[in-house]
RNA sequence: GCGCCAUUGGUGAAGUGGUUAACACGCUGGUUUGUGGCACCAGUAUGCAAGAGUUCGAUUCUCUUAUGACGCCCCA
């Protein structure tokens, strides 16, 4: 048999439900903040991303899925889509459009050649925006409070915002200095792999799982001790306008992200659920303002936010959040013989295009098996087509949950289903439990239904 | 890249170096020549991830590979 590759996922049935409706969300959302949809390619350039990435990490290293094309071209699946939109920026030009900044997000697949692990797999999903051509901090706060509203209106409540600042450049490169300063007398009360972030990526050390305890990360100079005046003030005015759009969050000076190219304000959102894995980070971003210039564009600053669907969605299902996700149809018909079979494929169309979710038999069972297919299917209405009904210009639909059954009108089968879908629409509503919540103890919703 | 554990029908799984691989759910059919969900009956893995080895004999032991789970490194 042919398997799936590791790390890669099928997604379909229930999932691909929710899959689109986080999707639908997250469209829904963008379009209020005035965000426009930019799709780069899968494929780019494995040199755009050793420039942005840069050789310090593993990440280009042995961390992409490199191949060279047919015409000899390196080629790269790109890892995360910052790159490819700050590409796509310079290469259109579009830093030449008179309404800058640009504000664009994405959505979409990116692969990663990892070990795949709890909240980490080989392929993922990914959304994300970007604000390009503003150093306002009033765009740092907004794309934070655009990340948290995205969770809010998911009905993700478990969240955590951390933020920090790295400063500017001159900020950050003392920083990192000081910083090696500090640990280098105690390296061997540090663990290994410490040892190695030392002289590679000091900042890591900060959030080192082996040494969290260790009193001598708790006392490390902080990023925000080192910020000169300018990128101090920088960051107050971020956090005043966090406050105006009531984001709450914690300075976390731990937050400092893996690559080089951040600077000033950077930010995680964490999950806040149990059962997480080690990965609950949900999303992050921060500014990146050398990037635009150093891959050939015009001095840009930028800024941008990046979330996993895939934690997003075990988040969302660790907290027992309730999604508008449809798993009902409204009608199923049943026939037993070729005339009723014809006549179901004709009603079933009129009632597909009047609206309804209609589905019938396909393999000519017996009737207790589409009564089986119905029940599988969460039919609200079942209608068994019978020839002498049909030729009386009659219909028999049963309401699958009361099971009371009315003969009605072929005529007047629009305006009946019409009335009685939304007034059952309204009794799921008063319960509006999942099947779990209510066989729960502790279901605080009241619900009298027996699941 | 490193480590640890796992992989048995459609599903959840039990199990053993040696005849027909439990049990449950599901599914299909029947009892009921057109109204299901209950009940009863019958059927439902020539095979235990793939390949190789040890053995008289391997689903069981060994090795390799693949995939899954979790952790490390790394984290865009």
């Amino acid at each position: 048999m042919i398997q799936k590759q590791k790390g890669c996922n099928d997604i379909y049935g229930k999932d691909a439900k929710i899959w689109k409706y986080i999707d639908s969300v997250i469209d829904a959302v963008m379009e209020k903040y005035n965000y426009t949809y930019i799709r780069t390619p899968l494929i780019e350039a494995t040199e755009l991303f050793h420039r942005t990435i840069g050789t310090s990490t593993d990440i280009v290293t042995k961390e992409t899925y490199d191949f060279t094309d047919r015409g000899g071209r390196k080629i790269t699946l790109r890892p995360e889509g910052t790159a490819g939109v700050v590409r796509s920026f310079i290469e259109n030009k579009m830093y030449g459009d008179a309404s800058l900044p640009l504000k664009v997000y994405y959505n979409g697949t990116m692969y990663r050649y990892e070990r795949p692990q709890s909240g980490r797999d080989r392929e993922l999903t990914q959304f994300g925006m970007e604000i390009l051509g503003s150093d306002d901090p009033l765009c740092d706060a907004e794309i934070i409070s655009l990340a948290v509203n995205i969770y809010q209106m998911l009905g993700l409540k478990e969240i955590k915002v951390n933020i920090n600042s790295l400063g500017d450049d001159a900020s950050r490169l003392k920083y990192r200095e000081e910083l090696i300063k500090y640990f280098k007398p105690h390296i061997n009360d540090l663990c290994e792999d410490c040892k190695e972030r030392l002289e590679k990526n000091p900042l890591r050390i900060l959030d080192c799982k082996v040494d969290a305890e260790n009193p001598l990360l708790k006392n490390a100079p902080k990023t925000l001790d080192y910020l000169n005046e300018e990128s101090r003030d920088r960051f107050e005015k971020v956090q005043e306008y966090l406050d105006i759009f009531q984001v709450k969050y914690e300075i976390n000076p731990n937050i400092v992200r893996g690559l080089d190219y951040y600077n000033h304000t950077v930010f995680e959102i964490e999950a806040k659920v149990s059962g997480f894995g080690s990965n609950n980070v949900l999303g992050g971003g921060g500014r990146y303002n050398g990037l635009c210039k150093q891959l050939g564009g015009p001095d840009t600053p930028c800024i941008g936010f990046a979330c996993g669907i895939g934690r997003l969605k075990t988040a969302l299902e660790l907290e027992k959040v309730k999604l508008p996700i449809t798993e009902t149809i409204d009608l199923f018909l049943l026939y037993v013989n070729d005339e009723e079979k014809k006549y179901a494929a004709y009603l079933s169309q009129e009632l597909r295009l009047a609206g309804f979710i209609v589905d019938t038999e396909y393999n000519n069972r017996s009737l207790k098996a589409q009564f089986k297919q119905a029940d599988r299917l969460q039919a609200k209405y079942t209608a068994v087509l019978n020839s002498t009904d049909l030729n009386n210009n009659e219909i028999k639909i049963k309401n699958n949950k009361t099971k009371e059954e009315e003969i009605i009108s072929l005529d007047a089968i629009i305006y009946y289903l019409d009335e009685k879908l939304n007034t059952n629409l309204d009794d799921e509503d008063e319960c509006g439990c999942e099947d779990e919540c209510c066989t729960d103890d502790h279901c605080d919703k009241n619900c009298h239904c027996h699941h």
